[in-house]
RNA sequence: GAGGAUAUAGCGCACCUGGUAGCGCGUCAGAUUGUGGCUCUGAAGGUAGUGGGUUCGAGCCCCACUAUCCUCC
């Protein structure tokens, strides 16, 4: 259950209500693809970084361990020691950016494991298979995610296509949930808004989709190549078109910067693996601006990440300690630079959950938004 | 003590029959958007152990010295 507490202009703030526990809107969900968060981080590490929603992936935990082994465990919670609520990808953007030899039919995806080129089929009923296997507290819908740029009969076919595949979906998940031994019988489906970048592509798929009255609903296909100017036009005329009362996640997105203006447009839920991808490479985010451990002009400087950040890495560790761990190729530095980087992104959403109760998010838009964007 | 080999960027190497030096790693900087612990882009950095000779011209050919390595006694 969705409920809509206060808005600011297109700006929401809300609250997802499951059976996992209690979520306070906008929110950033934190990346563990393999049922982990990469760069040695545990579900017990992510109370400290102030973790709401753990991600965990549909595709790569099919191929391994199996979601059959992870259900005969208990499912992805008992597995993980993760108890808040867990949603699961549906596989299908990893079929499309992953996966070799890939051929899409009308009834799936035929293709190989990018682990052992073993031969895989997926489709709506198999992804929603596997999620149920997993026990998900959200599941999404199995769809394809088209490249950008791509013509407009394609992204139209695959589009029309992939609301056939989200009606499957709904039938297989609702059958699944209805079954005695399933693990988590309240799981959510949401559905995922397709189109490229096209107008009306989108609104008519929007449309079509939001029928079907689901939990929740996505944007998928963005970030993707297009410019950030096209993103945010795309919201801006998406946005309005979703349903109010249910809650709008756009996916794999995105930058600090991003987050704002998608908020700014009506957007509640993100996932992304820049904070965590980035911090393993050395990458920073901080209340002035992104930062590079590694530069030269930080090999002696006793000061934390962030001043302004109280995480349990800046209340503990120096930038010239952290730059050494990672010219020394510490496995310690991806660590700590994931929770930093995993507690500010955190803390960003917290702020501007903030802003929006305060009837202040314009001025902390105007404040943050190309600030955060730009290099300290 | 004798014989042989090598000396070129921080490290490891290349430059074919002599025409004023390249590569990998590292360093420095920048990318990175529903995660294959990746990947990509750019930059700085050497006048070739030292001295001399041959030549219009030497990293390359010759001599001496120095250093290092190998083998033998």
């Amino acid at each position: 259950m969705f409920e809509l507490l206060k808005t600011s202009g297109n700006a929401r703030r809300g609250r997802l209500t499951t059976v996992h526990g209690v979520i306070e809107s906008p929110f950033f969900m934190n990346v563990a693809t393999s049922a982990a968060i990469k760069g040695g981080i545990s579900a017990l590490d992510l109370a400290d970084v102030k973790c709401p929603v753990m991600l965990c992936n549909t595709y790569h935990l099919h191929i391994r361990p199996s979601d059959e082994l992870i259900r005969q465990m208990g499912g992805l919670h008992a597995f993980t020691k993760w108890q808040k609520p867990l949603l699961t990808d549906s596989g299908g953007f990893q079929v499309f950016s992953l996966a070799k030899l890939r051929r899409i039919k009308e009834e799936g995806v035929y293709f190989s494991s990018h682990v052992d080129g073993k031969k895989i089929f997926m489709g709506p009923e198999e992804s929603m298979q596997i999620q149920s296997n997993l026990g998900s507290t959200i599941a999404m819908s199995f769809d394809e995610c088209v490249e950008s740029p791509a013509p407009y009969d394609y992204v139209k076919q695959s589009t029309e296509r992939t609301t056939r595949w989200l009606l499957r979906c709904k039938t297989a998940l609702d059958k699944l949930n209805a079954s005695e031994t399933t693990l988590n019988k309240n799981q959510l489906l949401f559905g995922i808004n397709q189109g490229g970048i096209f107008k009306d592509l989108r609104i008519s798929h929007m449309h079509e989709i939001a029928e079907l009255d689901l939990p929740g609903y996505a944007i998928g296909g963005l970030a993707v190549g297009e410019p950030t100017e096209t993103m945010y036009e795309v919201l801006d005329y998406i946005a309005p078109e979703m349903p109010v009362h249910k809650p709008r996640y756009l996916m794999g997105v995105g930058t600090p910067s991003n987050l704002i203006e998608a908020v700014a447009r009506g957007i509640d839920m993100f996932d992304c693996v820049m904070p965590s991808r980035n911090a393993r490479h050395g990458t920073v985010y901080t209340w002035q601006g992104v930062t590079h451990i590694t530069n030269e002009k930080y090999k002696t400087d006793d000061r934390p990440i962030d001043t302004e950040c109280d995480c349990p890495v800046c209340r503990n560790f120096s930038l010239a300690y952290l730059r050494h761990l990672f010219k020394a190729q510490e496995f310690l530095s991806g660590r700590l630079a994931v929770l930093h980087n995993l507690y500010f992104y955190n803390t960003l959403m917290e702020r501007i959950r903030g802003a929006i109760e305060a009837d202040d998010f314009p001025q902390f838009r105007a404040k943050y938004s190309l600030l955060l964007g730009q290099k300290r």
